[in-house]
RNA sequence: GGUCAGUUGGCCGAGUGGCUAGGCUCUGGUCUGCAAAACCAGCUACGGCGGUUCGAAUCCGCCACUGACCUCCA
């Protein structure tokens, strides 16, 4: 029924028909977050982009095995070689277990992201939980020729992977340029060369994070994780890879090359990338202290905001942008989204109101056939969201009797709309289920009221039952007939 | 310095060689006891300079600017 699905493949630099390995099973890996430290606006980037692919792949009725991992072991600080263990060193910092400091921001994650309704993935694994898997890995590249030990510690030999497969493809990196550019650091005698990079290092004394190794006590390099967990739980061969496009180099440069020195040959057929979001142009980064976290954006308790704003809000926000443009975050643009979302939603509820007719003025079957362009064209959320809008003055037009619709179109309106606000780009209604129904009944129990004492031209307590309800947040929007009512 | 992106109306953001998204703001209107909300309508932009073309914001060249990656980063 629907069209071609187009993803852009990063690999081929081109928008690319997806066609599954093994249909209608589908593999998708995505690189998840470090938890060393709370998540912030990027970081509900790529799990809203590729929750929406997930959701979409399913919408799809392909069977998927979403895997998105969670760094535990930790990148190294400041380069490979002399750094610390990120994790490690944010645990000295607060006297706290690493694992301890692990268990605490993955549960701050996970309650970030059931906030921004982001599903659960199929597997999420951790690093920490796969070190044997990891010096497997590291045995077959080492058995394959492309690594070295040294001192303790594993290197990928990078020239010699270069010979015989192409170093470099996915980000478009040559050799002899990372040769000449590649910054000379310091303690990189180890290495053959500097842009190799560490499969197993040996830990420091003061090093706390360690496991033992034929090779010494140390850890395992930041790239190795997801090579390892990837072909684990999807195999040597998968669907899609997705992350932030800071990771493109140099860690899926290295996956790649860690798993087809070990495999002898690639394993992921498309690379998904999406674009960073921006603040003042800038990239929202841990490094450059700019970021805002999701918890601030929740309570509105950051001083570049005067408001909170609603997951839902920040979902819709993302969801405005394609995932592949960057998007730059500012308060105005996110009340925009705010007041988009609450009109969207609000025509969805009115569908409800809609009484179907003889015959249909509207189109919805070619609504819906744009709809499916749209996110078939390498998820393409902005137009998808902008014909909805365009069917929000359908649904109002209806709803005033302006247009018709039969009773058959009208089904189909209405999942339509089910379909791809709820199930696809995955919004949620916060408002309708806000105080449970004790206090709507309540609420309605005082509007009824206030409509009697507006019937009867007594304004005065009509007027003064709207004021104090609106100091308590709530917005009153009268009808002919009543009023309707929302929780701000 | 190298590699790669981008520069769209007040703001955020799509997009295509001609038919000139969408949201928000703003303006006007409808509705209304007033207000709010809601709804309707209007607002015609594509960094600069050349070129290709009947026609370019869309293709090509040059320039300018911004950003990303090259070091942990989603």
């Amino acid at each position: 029924m629907q069209n071609d699905f187009i993803i852009y493949n990063t690999l081929s630099r081109k928008k690319e028909k997806f066609e599954p390995i093994n249909p209608p099973f589908v593999g998708l890996y995505v690189c998840g977050p470090t938890v060393y430290g709370d998540a912030h606006l990027g970081h509900a980037r790529p799990a809203i982009t590729f929750d929406l692919l997930f959701r979409y792949l399913q919408h799809m009725g392909y069977k998927v095995r979403y895997v998105r991992n969670i760094t535990d072991v930790g990148h190294l600080e400041n380069d490979a070689d002399e750094g610390e263990d990120k994790i490690a060193k944010k645990a000295r910092l607060e006297q706290l277990e690493p694992m301890e400091i692990v268990q605490y921001y993955s549960d701050r994650y996970h309650k970030n992201m059931e906030e921004l309704n982001v599903l659960k993935p199929s597997i999420e694994p951790r690093a920490s939980g796969h070190i044997i898997e990891q010096q497997q890995m590291i045995d077959k590249i080492l058995e394959a020729g492309y690594a070295y030990e040294k001192d303790g510690s594993v290197y990928f030999d990078v020239e010699k992977y270069s010979k015989d497969y192409n170093y470099g493809k996915l980000s478009g990196r040559v050799l002899d340029d990372l040769k000449s550019n590649t910054r000379e650091l310091a303690g990189q005698d180890e290495k053959r060369n500097p842009f190799d990079f560490a499969l197993w290092k040996k830990a420091k004394p003061e090093h706390i994070m360690r496991w033992p190794s034929v090779w010494s006590d140390g850890f395992p390099g930041w790239h190795l994780e997801c090579s390892v967990m990837s072909t684990k739980y999807l195999g040597e061969k998968f669907d899609i890879h997705g992350g932030g496009m800071d990771l493109l180099f140099p860690h899926h440069e290295s996956e790649i090359a860690q798993s087809t020195a070990a495999n002898g040959s690639e394993s992921v057929k498309y690379w998904m990338h999406n674009n960073m979001i921006t603040i003042k142009g800038q990239k929202m980064g841990k490094s450059l202290g700019n970021f805002i976290t999701l918890d601030e954006f929740f309570t509105g308790k950051h001083e570049l905001l005067d408001q909170a704003y609603a997951p839902m809000t920040v979902r819709f926000f993302i969801l405005q942008a394609h995932y592949r443009s960057t998007l730059d975050f500012s308060p105005e643009a996110l009340v925009a989204s705010e007041k988009g979302l609450q009109r969207l939603l609000t025509a969805v509820k009115s569908i409800d109101k809609i009484k179907p007719q003889k015959e249909s003025t509207v189109n919805v079957n070619e609504l819906k056939e744009k709809c499916y362009a749209a996110i078939n064209d390498d998820l393409n959320s902005p137009i998808l969201i902008s014909h909805l809008f365009d069917g929000v003055k359908m649904i109002n037009s209806l709803v005033e009797n302006k247009q018709s619709i039969t009773a058959k179109d009208l089904e189909e309106l209405k999942q339509l709309y089910n379909s791809f606000v709820f199930d696809i780009l995955g919004l949620r209604d916060d408002n309708s289920s806000i105080g449970g129904n004790k206090l709507n009944e309540v609420v309605d129990l005082i509007l009824n009221i206030r409509y009697n004492a507006k019937s009867n031209k007594d304004f005065a307590t009509s007027d003064k039952i709207r004021d104090e309800l609106q100091s308590l947040g709530f917005v009153i929007k009268d009808r002919k007939d009543g009023s309707d009512w929302e929780l701000k």
